[in-house]
DNA sequence: ATAGTATTTAGACTTAGTATAAATTTAATT
DNA sequence: AATTAAATTTATACTAAGTCTAAATACTAT
């Protein structure tokens, strides 16, 4: 992973995914490309999200679907997805550090990295008639 | 889900998964069973493998892999994978409860659960000479 | 014994993503 | 400006993990 290259297709994916309110999977991607008169190749897409991974400007989210979703934030954060309607939002508070210690010291691991997925039921769902 | 129905693969199968130190995935569940002699349908093991899991006899864990894996503990806890050997390792300390209730305040979610993994480098990953 | 429900089986199918080889683009060198 | 080399894109085949379906089998309750 040498310098930066950006082609026209990784720009282009670049900043729809930077201007997304929301975290789409590679299919919306896509489909999201198309709508916007681009049509790139399939594996194009794929490479170009792996490229853009590696390189740090996007992040990959793996919320146990079965397509990973992608983040144009790249400030460490962690995720919190809805039972009753699947939305996804950011959850800023970090984990305590204390806490990491305590891990790290009970299973003689370096820890270097925590996936955090919370679940629960979103504001909009705790109060379906208003 | 009403009274529990353990036909005789769902029982082996659950009997396999908790005689396991490990957590293996479904594959190497099918794998398992044909070497101590068990020839189960494909559909067999997947559904087995839902039906024990919504029945909360075993658990379903989502470490970020193209494949789930399966886990004979019940009572709640998390998981460590080591980045250099794919090891997997289990995580007793739960997240304060501190900052589960700050996540809640923030997000305005309800949250009935968290999936935790982490990620670091193992003790033997650590000390690779030893 | 018989009807009704649930489960297993075998195999087709789906989804998400990877691999490959040819064509194209870009960069570097003359 | 032409030529070579390297990287990228494209199209398409392929893989992995899991779901779906219809027929066969097993279990349950009269």
């Amino acid at each position: 992973m040498s310098r930066l290259n950006l082609t026209t297709q990784r720009k282009t994916i670049l900043d729809l995914i930077q201007s997304c309110e929301d975290h789409p999977t590679a299919a919306e991607i896509m489909e999201r490309l198309r709508t916007n008169g681009h049509q790139f190749a399939y594996g194009t897409v794929y490479n170009s999200l792996r490229y853009l991974t590696d390189a740090g400007l996007i992040r990959e989210l793996k919320l146990g679907e079965t397509a990973c979703r992608y983040d144009g934030r790249t400030e460490d954060h962690y995720h919190i997805v809805c039972k009753k309607c699947g939305r996804v939002d950011e959850v800023l508070s970090a984990p305590p550090a204390e806490w990491i210690r305590e891990v790290a010291a009970k299973t003689n691991y370096d820890v270097h990295h925590s996936q955090v997925v919370f679940e629960g039921v979103c504001n909009s769902c705790k109060h379906p008639n208003a």
